[in-house]
DNA sequence: TTGGCTTCCGTAAACGTTTACGATACTATG
DNA sequence: CATAGTATCGTAAACGTTTACGGAAGCCAA
């Protein structure tokens, strides 16, 4: 089975007449339609990927690029795991198809994009991992590619995003706590390039003042977000001079590097320390069970997606409101972490 | 800059020139070789994929197909970003790309490979979850495209396969825990579907016979390979009417919701009970330290990509001797979980 | 000078598909 | 019956690349 011009002679018709019974055109008798399509079922015809890009110029696929052999994102495979799958019942409804593209931590971000890009790969891309300072959104903008990020990012191109709700995170967790009486409340936050961390400080910052406190910049802890720079936090915290009774955690992996650090130092949060973090795999198997924020990650995947093809013009028709820029809500999974009243 | 022809006429050459140019073809003026790759380089010209592909019957793509929305290895994502880094290495050195193909949990993994294949997306393709009986194999053999699993399967049609040599670690398990006492060893296995679970338990059986010891049927625990399955274990551990004096846990994510099971009944890992797992990213940091089998995830990875390299014609002649059948070793890494006389 | 060899390059076909265009047959309308 | 309109289909060009083939030029030996 070469392809559609076996189809076609086996069926008497002409190849002309083959594609566009398959590709649902209008110019086709519906009793021929039925008869290619059977055949093409029957043999396992499926259209060549190439040829079909190369006439089409566009390839039915979209890439979400992520890198390989690093930890900068600080989310547990079941995060992105499940946002695939949510982003691809969007895709499937348009016969897109959706392919991890994975750039090789010996290979520069930028150039690895270039590459793709050139090469035609895919018709719209998702970018992860966005950095505070990204240039590969400059890039695709100019090279008129459609794409879209999952998370915020200062270099602004017009380009679309989805980012969680951290600021409504910070807003929740700080009231929170201070609600139950804490005034010297710890936060944390990935490495400088990282857009993340200086949203997510910077409201918890304004979050306190609303409550006449303030944030000690001792108390800001910088870390990997992985779960060594969990553990990492816990012992900047314990030989900090002045305790923070309270901590608040941005990144999902951290929390048991933390929780350990913490018990070697005969910490024990939910007692001597309040720990409010991100829901994870693991999180309410903890001891105590992590108090976190959690999201619905695969209506997340859908909405992401259904936001890229909003910004391409072959699909923009199915999804006229789809939000450009949107704050994914997330919402506060009580544990027994932070439940403790000073 | 939409293609080869106008590189060339840039140049001021043919077509045919520019390409053979590019591909490094023997027939060119080593000056002007020089004068197109510069030319190339500055003007950001990459060969489009779709028409090369079209051309050439090959994508340069190796696909290494995975499922989303769903939890069926018990690898964390730690897991699959090493091993990729380590496939890219290989890869790169014939220019070959690696990316993920994702089969929603929506589709049939065998009607998605049907898909992929006819599409002509990838050379070759490597599989991951593999299953005791996996009709992939019996497939991907009839459509003669180049592949290899990361995971054994009794479905045997001559394929390569890589695994983790949980032979090795049963011996290893079972002989430390032995050696320290204990005669009533649990062992867990994923659910009937998985090729692992069969594999792990006859070997731990055989190695406990080798001492004059028998394994409890009861005594072999089947979960889901997630956090919650290790929870699950626990329970069902504690409800035994003759309790085990240990543990030896096949998947990675299993051990965190185990400890959260066993502390919540007062059992204590290291003390109470025994327990052996693998290493994950958060191994280190359970309290007590999990004892643990490692392995080198790039290392797997690269030996992977040479392995299915080698059944490709175009790749052989550089991996004559790569191995078409490996178990890869893992090491125990001893932390505090197991460390108890009786 | 002639012939053969080598080096280098241009030409054009081919890969499998989609689609604009035109052709044919049939129907309806006057 | 003539004409226009419609439904359906075939033809062929085009997408961007690679590569088999042949040709031109230069060199060397006889």
């Amino acid at each position: 089975m070469t392809g559609i011009r076996e189809l076609a002679r086996h069926l008497d018709i002409s190849i002309g007449t083959v594609s566009r019974a398959l590709n649902g055109k209008p110019d086709v008798n519906e009793e021929t339609r039925r008869r290619v399509l059977e055949a093409a079922e029957k043999l396992g015809y499926v259209a060549n990927q190439s040829g079909r890009a190369l006439r089409k110029g566009s390839t039915g696929v979209i890439g979400f690029m992520m890198q390989t052999g690093r930890e900068i994102t600080g989310q547990g495979d079941t995060f992105f795991m499940s946002v695939f799958d949510g982003v691809q019942t969007v895709l499937a409804r348009h016969r897109l198809d959706l392919v991890a593209l994975l750039c090789s931590s010996e290979e520069d971000p930028q150039a690895y994009l270039r590459r793709v890009v050139a090469r035609g790969f895919a018709d719209g891309i998702i970018l992860s991992a966005t950095r505070r300072h990204d240039e590969r959104f400059e890039f695709l903008a100019r090279s008129n590619i459609p794409f879209i990020a999952l998370g915020r990012s200062l270099t602004d191109v017009g380009q679309s995003w989805f980012d969680l709700d951290f600021e409504g995170m910070a807003d929740t967790a700080i009231d929170r706590l201070v609600s139950h009486g804490h005034r010297h409340i710890a936060v944390t936050r990935p490495h400088d390039d990282m857009n993340l961390g200086y949203v997510f400080v910077d409201r918890c910052r304004q979050a306190l003042a609303r409550h006449g406190l303030t944030l000690d910049e001792a108390h800001v802890f910088r870390s990997t977000p992985n779960e060594a720079g969990g553990y990492q936090i816990a012992r900047d915290l314990i030989a900090c001079k002045k305790r923070p009774t309270a901590v608040v955690l941005v990144n999902e992996a951290i929390a048991i590097g933390l929780y350990r650090g913490l018990n070697e130092a005969g910490v024990k949060p939910g007692r001597d320390i309040a720990v409010i973090g991100r829901q994870s795999p693991h999180s309410q198997f903890l001891s105590p069970r992590l108090t976190c924020f959690s999201l619905a990650l695969r209506e997340l995947g859908s909405s992401l997606a259904e936001s890229l093809l909003a910004t391409m013009p072959a699909y923009s028709k199915h999804y006229p409101d789809a939000a450009a820029r949107r704050l994914w809500p997330m919402d506060l999974v009580p544990g027994e972490s932070d439940i403790f009243n000073l």
